[in-house]
DNA sequence: TTGAAAGCGGTACCAA
DNA sequence: TTGGTACCGCTTTCAA
């Protein structure tokens, strides 16, 4: 067992030539199966395996997909985090491994890639989000290096002919089904907490909440109303809003439809002090726990009354929950192990889906990375109820 | 720029042979200057790279780690995500790659790293903490497989000397400085919320509560209160080390014995029951927030006073913040971002220092792996405080 | 210091 | 179907 064995070698024990081995290995539908046999047993006995970077050199493909761990990423990390061992799960299945790499920024992160793509060391690359005009996708693009985003490429016109294949998950989708699901349960004033616009994802998961009141007849304050940049206010400016009162007014019961009909819904839109009575209201955040708080706790001091509140993201409702407490339901979006933790009700996304359909995109059903092409999946979150 | 460049044509383009093109890129030191430069202007004009694969054929090196992506990791999954970012960027810097592979269990595991090493697809592995007569460990063993765990093997007698190279982070430490910091800050009933015995690192991390509460003369329970072999109790029970005796006699400590004084200064700090007096209280549960907040509130019901908790872990200080309020000190271990966003001192792990000794236990001070051998380092984390 | 030639371990191509 | 041979791109060995 001291030096390896080759091909050679196995082709020696079986009597065969060295490429009767290599049939045998990799097409054994065209070799004769008493030969196969033969080959298969001289394999198992010297315990052979081929050199992975021989065969890479010889048939240039590295079978390696190259992926960016990203920077930091807060309290949702684990959703890249899922991902990533999804995407390693699937790929396996296919033959191919994921090789990492990092970068501070974009211009350390194209020639991170280019080391990568030149020196054959990767097949193709899965990117987190693209936006209009990345250099990435454009370098890429060039050199038709295959590549997918986990992301849909925001700011191009037309998403369904995008300049190349992406996976993504239909925030829309999973705030209107967290929203529907509050007006199932009988909760009427939904307000929701959210990113500045612009967000591309930030964005789509408003108009999921503004859907699903439309849906159910609510109505939804007009367009817009939150996104006069309430600037993110300072991180830790009042996490006293850990103890705030609860929401003392209760909500309509279930079934009945809402006093003062949809629109009256829309009063008072966002934004702390307006002493508006509506639980429909569009907040806006940094994303970050104490911004949360204060911006839900400055809303119910300002007399708005919640009786439900959809988040864009699990930190923002962790913040919604601190200033609302266990009473009023809180919906969060990633399902991170956080709000599993404390209970709170999340939109989980489908990472392993999105990890299948990203490597379906790449390489088809086959093997092997297929010429850069284009397609997309956009897939359905669902939410997970707790509490 | 249809056809990649090879040495072939570096060394037709620089009008050398390909062996000195070889030279210069990997032994630079021992060509000409002026040879030097020409090559080098040729190479970067082709935009000459060597192709990894070939070069890895040849040299018998795949520049390559294997490391494996845990299952799940819960609310600290951030650490081992930061830690594999270290430890991209510092074997990067080595020239080395990160290469992933999952595994469902402890077989599947062991098969793909016979995959990876007899592919020779890496040169070595970082592997998550082993225990005593990991079968992995063995198996690198026998076949001299370099490989370095983060996470010392427990288990074994003398850790000093290991089977392996390990790294670690001394949570003793941590959390003795944690609890010094809280005496520091004129808290005396300093309870401690970690997990059931027997576990590795929550024995520690208990051992470093103890040391400072001896150090200040404050007294700790005494060792094994919680460690009466209560199997994992079931979640949200809540008896644990509840009932642990006050130790009522300190001992020495350092300069002025305390006696009245330090006490005194803790009488009625908390706004719990009476009962109890002691804050020294050893609690104990599974890593769940809900079961933290469970084992504090039944030992705040049963009159037990806390001056501040430090926990082993961020979930388990989440837990103590919810059944404490913000009042009362909580610090939690892994400085994870959920502590960061709600506001809760940390222990933060030396992350990137990890990394960096990790790859110098595997690769010395040079640019390959060494052969399996021995030593490891202990890093010291710090408290991030907040609030 | 530089050059020529021989592999590293597989697979592709072609002939048998 | 099987075998022979060239060759993937680089580095090592040995001469010059």
């Amino acid at each position: 067992m001291s030096q390896p064995a080759t091909v050679a070698d196995v082709a020696a024990a079986a009597g065969v030539s060295r490429q009767t081995v290599s049939n045998a290995l990799n097409r054994p539908e065209i070799v004769r199966p008493a030969t196969l046999t033969r080959v298969r047993a001289a394999i198992d006995e010297l315990g052979y395996r081929p050199h992975a970077s021989a065969r890479r050199l010889r048939t240039r493909q590295s079978s390696t997909l190259g992926v960016r761990l990203p920077p930091v990423h807060g309290i949702s990390g684990a959703v890249l985090d899922r991902f990533l061992h999804a995407l390693v799960e699937r790929a396996d299945e296919r033959g191919m491994r994921i090789l990492l790499f990092t970068a501070t920024d974009l211009d350390d992160e194209l020639a991170h890639m280019e080391r990568l793509v030149e020196g054959s060391d990767v097949d193709g690359f899965v990117l987190t989000s693209t936006a209009h005009g990345d250099p990435r996708a454009a370098w890429l693009g060039e050199r038709d290096v295959p590549f997918v985003t986990f992301g849909r490429p925001w700011g191009v016109p037309d998403m369904d002919d995008a300049p190349h294949p992406w996976v993504d998950v239909d925030g829309r989708a999973g705030l209107r089904e967290a929203t529907a699901g509050l007006v199932a349960r009988g909760h009427r004033r939904i307000g929701f907490l959210g990113w500045p616009s612009p967000s591309g994802q930030g964005d789509e998961r408003r108009l999921g909440w503004r859907d699903a009141l439309g849906d159910a007849g609510l109505g939804a304050p007009p367009a817009g109303s939150a996104d006069a940049g309430l600037g993110a206010p300072p991180a830790g400016s009042a996490d006293a809003g850990l103890g705030a009162p609860p929401a003392g007014s209760a909500d309509a019961g279930l079934g009945a439809p809402p006093a003062g009909g949809a629109d009256a819904a829309a009063d008072g839109a966002t934004g702390a002090g307006s002493g508006s009575a509506s639980g429909a209201v569009d907040l806006a955040c940094e994303d970050d726990v104490a911004a949360a708080t204060a911006v839900v706790a400055a809303a119910l001091q300002g007399g708005t009354v919640f009786d439900a509140v959809v988040c864009a993201s699990d930190t923002l409702a962790l913040g919604a929950r601190f200033a609302l407490g266990a009473e009023v339901p809180v919906v969060g979006y990633d399902d991170t192990p956080v709000a599993a933790a404390v209970g709170i009700s999340s939109v989980e996304q489908p990472l392993d889906a999105a990890a299948a359909a990203a490597v379906e995109l790449l390489m088809g059903s086959g093997r092997s990375v297929l010429p850069a092409s284009g397609g997309h999946r956009l897939l359905a979150p669902h939410v997970v109820w707790r509490g």
